[in-house]
DNA sequence: ACACCAACTGTACGTCATACACACCACTCT
DNA sequence: AGAGTGGTGTGTATGACGTACAGTTGGTGT
């Protein structure tokens, strides 16, 4: 019945583009994927992502945990379609405007809104680009509002990505000050433990509030800074100044794998001595333990 | 012997400033904090995060799980202190610059440098500001970097985070496009998915490479933007320029939390329709349940 | 009519964090 | 010196979790 079917797609994203193969033969089918998807939504949003468990979402249901296997290869899938529908589609009247800059901040606290609505998508581990259908209606609509800029298309979708960036970051940090008892005494605590000689710059600057929630801080000083770097990237392009280069990092002349494993190297390398040490008191302790059992 | 001590302190956090009480009495130990947290530290380099378990850090150390609970009161305290353990204390050399902007770089590539060597501490979920001591060591030697700005004090913390939120995310988007062949994959399977029409702007772009691994694109994008936009915040304040104001969100004219409900209630109320309809066929589905149930 | 396969159930397994009870030990106080 | 106490590492147990696997039942294509 359904021509769409896709063995080679990881089931759930077959699932999202609703291209999964859908069998014919059998009893009838008494649940579907939306109604699993959507109990699960509910539940992490009254209770956290963590309280959505294969058995939790199959008892909200009335169906035993086993069932669910049915319509899910694994409880990634189900979390997978559960980022996808919590993001929804994005509101088209982002790109109601012709000025860029109203719509990705249109953009942004779209999304934020979202995040209030479904605080869990943070905590959905990141996995890749975004290759589902309402991830990517949410960056086409940004490129969208981006479509009269003198961007080119890299640029874009990169300047998209640190929106998106930016916009999970905000979400994260609103959702760590929404305890504001909590903040207030971590606040005190520090006060307590950190002394102003070890940490001179810091330190004025807690006493002066800069840790407390947001009072007079201007509400939105990520998001501004970065509207102001995209903005600063668009003049330079449209006046034909190439962007200023970066100076060179010295560690950063290779590859971006070669990089990688240099910098691993380094650090590693830091750190190896305080490992090697640490190895070998390790042992000694293996060994005295072995000593002492044999004794025994 | 130890004279600080404080039971109020979440003992990791008390562990992670060395304030931990340690008891006078009973057999030696044979473990240490350290110890722990550097096994925990090794298999997660090696084997990732999950690879953490109470169980495997305690065979590794040849231990019985069990004992590991001597020296941590929970998993979390454990992870906690991988993460101030694993960023470790920023290179000084960050500071060793007049001018911001180099600085803020090199912190910046410092930090990715760590997240290079220790992937895993961005699965560390965030909890709340920093307050362990590497961590704000971290924030501190940002904000060296800034003193001759005329920044105020919570722009420089506000630029700081900023600038934290954007490594991270740049991170995690590097680690994502480790794994190339999965990306070209996963490119080419979007390709089939996707139409034009559906995507009128994306499907160009990607059409285009912008979703390849970086070739040719500015490598560091992201942070440039970032800096960008800090430097006009700067410009702007010592040119005694107030900062442009964002055009008001007529949803965001409460305080935040106030805000955050409203947003809640907004994207509840769109999705309510759908969510009653499914939960009255979630209950039908019930109630049929139960009545084949006592006819049986 | 029959064969087959799919939908849901039930049970089982391995892993995990952690509670709790033990046996043992070293310092403290008498 | 001896007892008491609170600490050590160990062993066992529990409940939650994801999911493999083996029924049992019921619809559909032949």
């Amino acid at each position: 019945m359904d021509p769409l079917e896709d063995d080679s797609l990881p089931r759930g994203i077959a699932l999202a583009w609703g291209v999964a193969a859908n069998p014919q033969r059998g009893p009838k089918r008494e649940l579907n994927i939306e109604l699993i998807v959507d109990a699960a939504i509910q539940i992490a949003d009254e209770q956290g992502l963590s309280a959505v468990s294969m058995s939790s979402v199959a008892t909200a249901l009335g169906f035993t945990t086993m069932s669910l296997y049915r319509y899910v290869t694994a409880k990634d899938d189900l979390i997978l379609l559960m980022q996808e529908v919590g993001m929804g589609a994005p509101p088209l009247s982002i790109a109601e405007t012709s000025d860029w800059r109203d719509g990705l901040l249109r953009w942004y606290r779209a999304v934020l809104d979202v995040f209030a609505a479904h605080p869990w998508i943070l905590d959905v581990p990141i996995v890749g680009a975004p290759n589902t259908p309402n991830n990517l209606a949410w960056l086409e609509i940004g490129l969208e509002v981006l479509k009269d800029t003198p961007l080119d298309q890299r640029s874009r979708v990169a300047a998209m990505l640190l929106l998106s960036g930016q916009s999970r970051w905000e979400a994260q940090i609103a959702r760590n000050y929404m305890r504001e008892g909590e903040v207030a005494a971590a606040n005190a605590a520090l006060a307590t433990l950190m002394t102003p000689e070890q940490f001179p710059y810091l330190y004025p600057a807690i006493a002066a509030g800069a840790f407390d929630a947001d009072a007079d801080n201007p509400f939105e000083f990520g998001v501004s800074r970065v509207l102001d770097g995209i903005a600063k990237n668009i003049a330079d392009v449209s006046s034909g100044r190439p962007a200023p280069p970066q100076p060179p990092d010295p560690n950063r002349e290779f590859a971006r794998d070669e990089h990688v494993k240099k910098a691993r190297e380094r650090v590693k390398d830091a750190e190896g001595k305080l490992r090697d040490a640490r190895q070998k008191e390790r042992e000694a302790i293996a060994k005295a333990r072995e000593r002492a059992a044999k004794l025994q």
